[in-house]
This record gives structure tokens, C-alpha cells and sequence, in this order.
DNA sequence: ACTACAAACTAACATTTGTTAGTTAGAATT
DNA sequence: AATTCTAACTAACAAATGTTAGTTTGTAGT
């Protein structure tokens, strides 16, 4: 079916003015304009607008769920799987750099059973986040610092690559990752 | 005046919904009812919603500004300089939680001249950051990695503390300093 | 007591917004 | 050739939004 195409279409214009604007400040004029077609056609091909954040965001954030508990039931070391998890938000950050964004900033509203539905994901994902680098303390792989010290500068350096992908050059998805595990992992001193 | 107090409380209560929501999510009239006033009753004190943004994030980016600029003239090694800024936003994070979030999520909101002026000083911040690292490099005290990745993955930490602030407790400035530059510099493995 | 003022109110406004209804031009299918 | 389907259109809607005008109420200073 070419509709589905459409779609697409729509919703990819749609996560990359909600990544420069945000959510609520996109009308569905301004998405019908950038695809030079009247708003009220966009309702040929979706619900609502709602229904465009929410497949915006939602396919992505079971990706993430999907993958992570992937890695939770490998046989591989914390630091393996540390290495794993920065290379799927590099892969996804690189594929989807505006949907990510929408993930980041607008989450908040989507609304009743798929907010609930996104929480309940994220608290999952960051719990598994949270097994590994626990576990690699205990192991002594990792420094035994400070748990959520660590993890919040893992994950935030992480969820917000999306900001900086795109305005740098000579970085395909290797390189970021080989720079990325030595600043995250080794320190810079 | 006692007006500028309240002025205060509307900025202040303001900037806590634009956390939540988002600039454009919320309504003059949300900012009313969580003052327990009328929405046309705002209008005695401030002069329009843009207002408001302006005011939250213009003072909050000057004092990063000027701060940044002391650090920048003093006759510090490199590694002291990159603790000072970390004591910045780990201080201001502290200080003024909601506030930072709107600077970091509604700036683009900003119009015309502030909008201008906010760019602008964004990017001197920026300029100087790289300018630390980049003769930390030189001199030997940062190891030789891409300087793209190391400032990326510094700031975006720094940047978003206050996602994380305020849900995790124990953390004084003090401790949460000496946890984050352990961290930040000399890494996890 | 009288005045001045701060800060709230009610009522209304012009726009903007998401969405629906009904229509039309063209392509695909019969 | 006739019919169905797709995807656009115009027109309009009710609700929400930022803001203004004019009014009221309580408090502080004379």
C-alpha cells in the first residue's frame, strides 16, 4: 500500500520539526506545509496528532527495551555489555536522529495508556542499566564509585548524543563508538 | 517594592510548569491557577509570557557566561579549570533546578534579540570549554582523545544535572563534586 | 476620613489550533 | 466506459490561547 508511504513520510517531517520546535509548538499546519498539502489532508493518512507522537516514540523506545534485554541475557562481561548498550544508542542515534529527539523532550505527552506504557519502559530499561554497572562493581570490572554517579553520566552522555550527531563531521558510527567507550570508560586524564 | 516579590513567585512557579510541560504546553492560565489568581491578573506584574521565558533564562546564562570568564583568566592548570566548571553547574543545578531546565529545553523559544544574545553567549561558553580542553591536550594533562567526544561527553552531563538532581538523595554540592569529577576525569574502568 | 495605589477581578477580544464534513480531480480496477 | 479508490481540496467548527479594558477591593500614607 503507497498510504503507508505517505505516512511515513508525514511522520518523519513531523519528528524533525518537533526536535527544532518541540511537540506542542508544531501545528498541523506547519507539518501539512512542510509536505506542501493542507492540514486537514494529513487526516487522509493519520488519526490525530497524538497518534504521530506516539509512533514516533513508541517503536523507538521498544527498540531500546528489545535490545537491552538482549544484552542482559548474554554471557558477556559488564564491560562488554557497557560497550554493547553505547552502541545501540550510537546506532539508533545515527538511524533516527530526529525521532530520538522527540523520545527525549516530548515523551511527556503522550498521553494515558501509551505515557504509561513508555514509563513503564524507561524504568525498565534504566534498571537493567543499573544491574550492569552494579554487577560490575561487585566483580570489580568497574572503580567501586558511586552507583548513580556513574550511570548518570553513562546514560546522559548517551540519550543526548542525538544533540550533537549531525553538526560533527568524520564520524561514522565506528569511530564515535571507539572515542566513545575510551572517554566514557578510561577517564580523560 | 513587594511587587517584585511577586514578580519573583510567577517567574519562579512559571519556570517549575515550563520543567514539566515545556514552554509552549503551558498556558498563561495554568501559571494562574498554580498561583491560585486569574490569568489577566498576571498581567499586573509581568508583561507577557515571553516575558517570563526571557527573565528565567537570561540571568541564569549570564551568570554561566561570567563565570566562565573568571575561570577562563585565572592561572589555573587545565584540570583545575574543568573542576571550577563543574562546580558551576553542579552550583547553579543546586540552586536553581527549574530554571536550568527551561534554559535547556525552551531557549529556542526566545525571540528576536534574546534569542540572539542567548546564542551567542551559548556559543563563547562553548568556545572556552574547547579551549580548555584543547590546551589540557597540549600540555599533557588530558589524554590525546578526539576533543569533539571529550567535550561532547562533559557537557552533556554537566548539561543535564538537573534531569537527575532532586530524585536522588545524599547528595550534597560537595559530595556530589568529588563523586562527578571522579567520574568525568578519570573514568569508570 | 480621604486619597492613592497595588493587585486582584470579570468580561471580552482576535487568533490560533486540532479536527470534521463534504467535495473534487485523477488513477486504478472492473 | 463505468466504477471505485486515493489523496488532495475548501469551508467551517468549537475550544483554547495570549492579551486588553475596565472595575472592584483592600491597604498604607496623609
Amino acid at each position: 500500500m503507497k498510504s503507508q508511504d505517505r505516512k511515513k513520510e508525514i511522520i518523519a517531517i513531523a519528528a524533525k520539526l518537533f526536535k527544532e520546535k518541540g511537540y506542542s509548538a508544531v501545528t498541523m499546519r506547519d507539518i501539512a506545509q512542510a509536505m506542501d498539502i493542507k492540514a486537514a489532508s494529513l487526516y487522509n493518512h493519520i488519526r490525530s496528532k497524538q497518534e504521530i507522537l506516539v509512533l514516533i516514540i513508541i517503536e523507538i523506545a521498544e527498540e531500546f527495551t528489545s535490545v537491552m534485554n538482549e544484552i542482559m541475557l548474554s554471557n558477556e562481561t559488564c564491560i562488554q555489555k557497557i560497550e554493547k548498550v553505547i552502541q545501540l544508542h550510537i546506532d539508533i542515534t545515527v538511524r533516527d536522529t530526529d525521532a530520538l529527539a522527540s523520545l527525549n523532550s516530548d515523551w511527556m505527552h503522550l498521553a494515558d495508556d501509551e505515557l504509561a506504557y513508555f514509563i513503564k519502559m524507561r524504568e525498565e530499561y534504566e534498571e537493567n542499566f543499573r544491574k550492569i554497572i552494579v554487577k560490575g562493581i561487585a566483580d570489580g570490572e568497574l572503580k567501586d564509585l558511586n552507583t548513580e554517579v556513574i550511570i548518570f553520566s553513562l546514560h546522559s552522555t548517551l540519550r543526548t548524543l542525538y544533540l550533537w550527531y549531525g553538526r560533527k563531521k568524520g564520524f561514522n558510527a565506528a569511530v564515535l563508538k571507539s572515542n566513545m567507550t575510551q572517554v566514557l570508560l578510561h577517564g580523560i586524564v
